[in-house]
DNA sequence: TAAGATTTGTTCGTATGTATC
DNA sequence: GGATACATACGAACAAATCTT
């Protein structure tokens, strides 16, 4: 498997990208982490033989990617910095950008993650965490009275499910549900309000997160999944309502 | 909400990230997709009154993050570049490389939607994908009679699973799934073979991917979604008997 | 094949900004 | 405030790739 005669002509990787790559290799090598120090430009000028602006160009490379952070200054230079969720959502959704997610994609995974991730939460959260959930529950306890309305107490609820994400000791499973939360808050936040609220619906989500609360609580881990089920299935007919489209645009940085 | 006296003192932006926000909210603007043209860099330079220098960092931040591609010659420049799955994958790798993934939370992904992917492929697929997975399946009619052959075996299966998430409609439940497998497959490459082969776990696997690619084929989802996710266990014992640890490294690029 | 034109790729010297002591 | 150490930015020049004729 040499890269020789490869029909597939490779664009030939220009320098601050071999840089890159080797600063890389650098980092991984000796393990380091957060935190870490990286040589200074001068230092790498040196030991990769290129120019400054070769590394600079390096380096914007690596940041862009999340992996360093620089400071200006003595005592300045690069070091490791972790990459943020944020960060990562960001260029996640710029892949999604081009692929055309629908309302009905999304939900096909909420319908099999969520109910899992409650199911695993059940009994195993502190009462402050408890506290805020209850916190964001009663954020609207009553109905919402115009579209406007509505729509706050839609984002509020996708702000529940992310929160949930985030106290599963599960990163994978709570970085995916955390996504798709804000995919959807932000189709929310952007759609036409031309539905009028839909009392109904609005009862059984509130319902549901009261419910799940308790089971939450008391440690009940297959009613916790057995609730999540049944608002996905709500949840799903409001989005579906909407008819919103995936807002197309580049988030990142 | 303005930035003035906010305590958490954002860290500046430097020039070159804020060019880059520039090219991009150029692009969404215009709504330009996969291989529109850019403004050449000089055109840059003079468009937002900087430097050459500069215009190339901020070129270089687009390009890590894939949402360019760059040539050299006459009618080169850059062109909007639909983000690739694998640097996406690539991407998204880099943030776990921080979060200690465990082969458990994994698998508890993976219990969850491989079933949900089956079903939903069911009576969908064409004859020539049909014959593809067979192709897979039968790569190795054999036990493995060595460990070394088994960890071969192991990653055709994974492939397997990677094919299968292609021919789903829903690009984010493939992406997922794809992303998983790769990690599993990296997992396998490195990790140490201290494991005699288990034919007992073998067998079930390949009877496993046949019964599959059978209720694939006559349409019967709920059949498919059984005997994946019986699989599903099986392979999770076989990756837990190797007390694989995640591969800490970078990828991307 | 070869020459010329176009555009990115790379270097260097210099100057400026910024944080630490 | 001044000295120091570091990144940041500019501009001019030259190198390399690639398209056209």
């Amino acid at each position: 498997m040499q890269e020789v005669n490869s029909p597939k002509q490779k664009p030939r990787r220009s320098r601050p990208v071999l840089v890159a790559d080797a600063i890389k290799e650098w980092v991984v090598k000796r393990d380091l982490s957060s935190g870490d120090k990286l040589p200074n430009e001068s230092a790498m000028i040196d030991q990769f033989g290129v120019s400054k602006g070769t590394v600079r160009e390096a380096l914007r490379i690596l940041e862009a990617q999340g992996l360093i952070v620089t400071k200006t200054g003595p005592g300045g230079g690069s070091i490791v910095g972790e990459v943020s969720v944020e960060r990562t959502r960001a260029l996640l959704a710029n892949y999604f950008y081009f692929q055309d997610l629908s309302i009905a994609d999304i939900y096909q995974m909420r319908k099999s993650l969520e109910p899992e991730l409650a199911a695993s939460l059940a009994g195993k959260l502190t009462s402050e965490q408890i506290l805020e959930l209850r916190n964001l529950a009663d954020q609207y306890p009553q109905p919402a009275k115009s579209a406007e309305e509505e729509k706050e107490q839609h984002i509020a609820s996708l702000a529940f499910h992310s929160k949930l994400s985030d106290y599963g000791k599960n990163k994978l499973l709570g970085f995916i549900i955390g996504f798709m939360s804000q995919i959807l808050t932000e189709l929310t936040l952007y759609k036409q309000l031309y539905e009028p609220p839909n009392y109904e619906l609005w009862r059984k989500g509130r319902e549901h997160q009261l419910q799940l609360i308790e089971a939450l609580v008391s440690g009940n881990s297959n009613k916790a999944r057995e609730i999540m089920a049944s608002h996905m299935q709500v949840a799903e007919t409001l989005m579906k309502q909407q008819e919103a489209q995936i807002v197309r645009r580049f988030i990142a940085e």
